[in-house]
DNA sequence: ATCAAATTTCAGTAATTACTGAAACTTCGA
DNA sequence: TCGAAGTTTCAGTAATTACTGAAATTTGAT
């Protein structure tokens, strides 16, 4: 490894735990993230000086993250492993992970909470927050499930116009005059 | 507890581990967060049944996410805590607060590896990788500061759009025609 | 079918993180 | 300024999570 991907490595590595995975994952991920080319489990064990059955695990998480992807090399029996370079393809792919395993279970909690008949006035005030608490995610999850759709250059298009965006909404507010809200 | 608080508790319990924070935490916010009442860290601990000084730490992990504030009763020398209930200011902080642990770090140590020379073209294509997952995350960033700054009418009928919002685009695109992107 | 290379599983162990209870500290009324 | 109520700190311990190496399994060429 270079000094260059050595601190790059190094710091997914620290930051890992604060993101969800550990150390070990985190590391992986960055050196095939900037690998010019696809890396086989051994390679990769070697360069991080961690266990092969160690590499073989965090493999295993990361195409469960669907952020590494396994390739085959001709006459070759190893599974080598390479990473989406796209970013804007790499963040959606993280968002919606993060959505099914973040926000779905706890959607599904909500709802049947909300279904339950409230046995007092705190069961009331308490399923009234988590109405609140409810719709506020079902909102975002059907929003990032829309973003998704959108093509990277409208995205980036969308986030450069940053707040600037609310004016346009006035402005079609406008437009279609007395609609509701 | 009543059985409804009991399985809202007990979720954001389970759930905390892959929310970043550890189960009492998780526990501690969701019960304060129903509560019709601002509650003591007796309380807390009483109903969680944990110690008290886990509750300490607990509140205080809670208040460096901005996600509870300490309110003073009157005539009591207690602190209590009561959580933010409008559920889009809760999202906002947390947004925040996570762009400032999960993000800034990152894009701080990847602009300290782009002012590198590349020593080798390995190091030339790693630091080609790098610039695009820092141009990403750092339009993100920035979007999510602007977006902050939007009220919570005008982010509700934004994401209420979804993908619609392509559609707007491109006619505001035809409007201004010829200009750039 | 057999063998060797490659990968995965898993039981045991190491490392980390969470939690407790006791002690120290802080705050405020008398 | 004293003392009691309340809060925090911290060293020790419990619980959890990460990692290893050996054994089992899979894979594909002959």
């Amino acid at each position: 490894m270079t000094p260059l991907v050595q601190s790059f490595v190094g710091h997914f590595g620290e930051m890992g735990s604060r993101w969800g995975i550990n150390r070990t994952v985190g590391q992986i991920y960055a050196l095939i993230f900037v690998s010019p080319t696809a890396l086989c489990a051994d390679e990769i064990a070697d360069t991080l000086g961690c266990s092969r059955s160690n590499v073989s695990m965090g493999l295993k998480e990361l195409q469960s993250w669907r952020l590494v992807k396994m390739k085959h090399v001709a006459g070759d029996r190893r599974e080598f492993f390479e990473a989406p370079t796209d970013a804007w393809e790499v963040f959606r792919t993280l968002a919606e992970e993060r959505r099914r395993r973040e926000m779905e279970p706890t959607l599904t909690m909500l709802r049947s909470a909300l279904l339950e008949e409230p046995g007092s006035e705190a069961d009331r005030i308490a399923q009234e927050r988590m109405r609140s608490m409810h719709d506020l995610i079902d909102l975002m999850s059907t929003w990032f499930d829309d973003v998704q759709r959108l093509d990277a250059q409208t995205l980036a298009k969308l986030m450069r116009m940053g707040s600037k965006v609310q004016k346009l909404l006035e402005l079609t507010g406008q437009l279609k005059s007395g609609s509701k809200e």
